[in-house]
DNA sequence: CGGTGGGTTGAGAACTATCAAATCGAGTGG
DNA sequence: CCACTCGATTTGATAGTTCTCAACCCACCG
């Protein structure tokens, strides 16, 4: 499949894994680690690549290393819904399961440490701790899922745009002051909208007063209060 | 809190219950299931009656026995999304979480079994089937929630009715003639619209020969082929 | 027979998408 | 260092959808 396998082949490959501590794999204990680890992969990701593809047999599951990534669905004509993110120490893909429902494509360069599905289904089922960090993570995955169908089913563009800059500041850290990891486009397929749209309310921000753009990536909240005001009421 | 509790007290409880070898229980073995359902209680609930709040702690979850409930989200202002359904056999609420996201509402007069959260995140951790049988489910309702997620934030309102339509007609079995378990306004707090907009929809398939309606609640798919078209480019 | 609670229909306003053109920014090669 | 190019973003004009508000209908109930 053209993957780019790293030079590290046998020995303890979790050593310098460098979410060894955050990722599902922290619910194993040594030994257990070790002989999972014999499943995995380290694999490097380039920007754009594509890893899982919706509706295709669920063969791989994946740690996210390095990197972002974006989960997405398309209709047949050609329009994408993001329906989540991935980064580093997140879990990609569809374990227990035939199929995967969605695209799974790289963001930015980065790394994967790759499972073939039946092994790490296996590894799930014998090992209750890695179930229980799943069901962790699938469930707060799903609260996440449910709550962004509120934004995207009842919130208008500007309450869109507002609430995803606040999410945004809240996962750098709370600050005033960050880089966006996306693009417009891929802005705009997060949110349900068009590229003009996400456009057009940011300046609208911006000449408010309640953010600064000084540069495509980068956003600065001037008043978090009046952003929160636009979250809730911006119609 | 005004639930009505049954009559039946101690003994087997689990003996006639309905959706004994449906629900997450099944995942236990006789002995288990038994020491499991002395924490559990059979209350009636009825259409309207709200479960669990969004936002409040979690202290409750429930196996659904029967009748209909709806999962929810509300914006500080009113409006409503409907994030998921929940039938017979059915599982509400957060294990393993401090507050529940969603509103959980009966759509009918149904019955649940309720659990104290503690309880049954306890059980959970000790028996790994029962963990199992619940990353299964959430692991599902991840995928269901996001292939929502492109209907709401990617099709037209055409689309949605149509998708919506075709899903009802699966859930019934596939057959081309059935009620909805929805009125009007909760079609469009599913589909992230308006009661007007469902029903101009539905009377324009209706006078395009792809259903007919033969009263509030009832729809019969004509043209399964038309309306799956209208599905995927009813723009 | 007058309520009542859905559901439907109509008209106009408000948003958002669409299409097209202008701008911007980072590289590139001279 | 400057013109030039390419992709991303912004801006403008316009068309379409969908929402909103209001009136109307209909089946059912006391």
């Amino acid at each position: 499949m053209g993957y780019q396998y790293s030079a590290e082949s046998g020995g303890d490959r979790c050593r310098d894994c460098p979410v060894r501590d955050r990722a599902v794999c922290s619910a194993l204990d040594d030994g257990e680690r070790a002989r999972f680890a014999r499943a995995g992969r380290r694999v490097g990701v380039r920007r754009g690549q594509r890893l899982i593809w919706e509706g295709d047999p669920s063969t791989l599951v994946a740690n996210v290393m390095e990197g972002m990534m974006k989960l997405s669905i398309s209709t047949a004509d050609g329009r994408e819904q993001i329906v989540g993110a991935a980064g580093a120490a997140d879990f990609v893909g569809r374990p227990f399961g035939a199929t995967s429902g969605q695209n799974v494509t790289a963001l930015t360069d980065g790394s994967v440490c790759l499972f073939p599905r039946a092994d790490f289904d296996r590894a799930a089922r014998d090992h209750g701790g890695l179930e229980h960090a799943l069901l962790q993570r699938a469930l707060k995955d799903l609260d996440r899922a449910r709550g962004w169908m509120l934004l995207l089913g009842r919130k208008s563009a500007q309450e869109k745009i507002a609430t995803f800059l606040l999410d945004m500041a809240d996962r750098a850290g709370g600050v005033a002051d960050f880089d966006l990891p996306l693009g417009r486009q891929q802005i705009a397929d997060l949110l349900g909208t068009t590229i003009e749209t996400v456009s057009r309310q940011l300046t609208d921000l911006k000449r408010a007063g309640i953010i600064a753009l000084p540069s495509r990536r980068r956003v600065e909240i001037c008043d978090r209060e009046a952003l929160r005001g636009r979250a809730e009421t911006g119609r």
